[in-house]
DNA sequence: TTTAAAATATGACAATTATCATATTAATTA
DNA sequence: TAATTAATATGATAATTGTCATATTTTAAA
């Protein structure tokens, strides 16, 4: 049982207005634990009874579509917290949350939260404020698909994550993904994306060591994502 | 300067938290107005000072996309509060609201709306559940954006158009949108959407008389939507 | 290491969808 | 009402994207 009150990661999170006793009481019932690459934290369909926040790690959040396949929603990381929609609306998970990269969570049982909507409107702001961050981003990215075409949408994916998840001293993303995540993402077959991944190497915008990408020209990617 | 106690619409929309001092101050600093058919209420990149209950009649929700099309990313009728996301993230307006009937609101300026927040929790888990479900629904699309057919989503557009505004008594639906709007909610070309409207008209699924559409197959429909 | 399996890559082709041209019909307005 | 404009409709064609087949490379397992 160890310390929220230090814990970094709530500092960047909605959890940043609890005050001291509620820290301590949170302390008291949140548990932690591991999860794998590859393992989910929650799935689609599932009642998850509380929130996750993510203290490392990446994840990304799918939704099983019609035809079969996983259509990647979001991808969420350190300070994030996962489940707030369900918890609120008191519905079922509507997006499964799978590790990206080995990850370390907090679970915080649905009665403590509901306690601190109840007590601390800072809170409730806070997370009011992400969900509404999350319904602009969500509007935008429909609008994206809607609008642009599948180029358009892996070039502006691309510099999407460079910017939020940054590079490594080399220059290569530091999110990996595989072809099919990728796919997933900007919504596309497989191959599709792997040959315009080849066609924008071609072209000197990104360039390609296995599943490492750089960005080499990002105004002409930026170009390219109309 | 109208009563809002005695308002039916506020029976339906988040206000409904509101005790009767907090109608009583509203109904004081509330404006009222009529809105004509095609006019807009705000629009993309206004700051909106506050949110508009809709009293009567549908608005589309657009935003412009990067190509010059507009987007329709949600209609909303009766009941619903708009300029929400926008009020509580303190940003300008991510979409544009336009009449698509003449149309009767009421503006709530955003200093009586903080108040509710800060004096009515229950107030303020409405305005969050609204929000949660718009996020839910904008994910779900998203998703039917990316991995749907423009004829499944067509097929999907026309049964949830009946579903959320209902039909005449002639059976026909009662919202009315230009071929141009419609290709505009599932993202096409105007062109597409009046092909595949006379496709399903050729296999019975609907008819088309002018602008009215009836629903004649619903099971085929749900079988094509995916 | 060797083998098996999975991921990545590319070609060939088919299906879907957009674009442009042009009728036709409906709605506005002079 | 006639004239003009806008909306709807349809054909022809091109562009985009998906699917299937099949290498090639990488990763994981035996």
């Amino acid at each position: 049982m160890s310390n929220c009150e230090q814990c970094i990661v709530r500092e960047i999170s909605s959890l940043k207005a609890l005050n001291k006793e509620e820290l301590l009481t949170m302390a008291h019932c949140k548990v932690s634990k591991i999860v794998r690459k590859g393992e989910p934290i929650f799935e689609e369909g599932e009642s998850v009874n509380g929130v996750f926040c993510v203290k490392d790690g990446i994840c990304k959040m799918t939704k099983l579509s019609a035809n079969g396949k996983d259509q990647i929603v979001k991808l969420a990381k350190k300070g994030e917290l996962l489940g707030q929609r369900s918890l609120i609306s008191d519905e079922p998970a509507n997006l499964s949350a799978i590790a990206l990269e080995d990850m370390e969570i907090c679970f915080i049982p649905k009665s403590e939260v509901i306690q601190f909507f109840n007590k601390n409107n800072q809170f409730s702001m806070n997370v009011m404020k992400t969900i509404c961050g999350d319904l602009k981003e969500a509007d935008d990215l429909m609008v994206g698909m809607a609008q642009k075409s599948v180029k358009e949408r892996l070039a502006y994916t691309l510099l999407n994550l460079e910017e939020n998840f940054g590079t490594n001293e080399n220059n290569t993303l530091k999110i990996q993904l595989s072809r099919d995540e990728l796919a997933s993402i900007i919504g596309t077959a497989t191959e599709s994306c792997i040959r315009l991944l080849s066609e924008f190497n071609k072209l000197g915008l990104i360039s390609l060591k296995g599943k490492a990408i750089s960005i080499l020209d990002r105004a002409k990617l930026k170009k390219l994502a109309g």
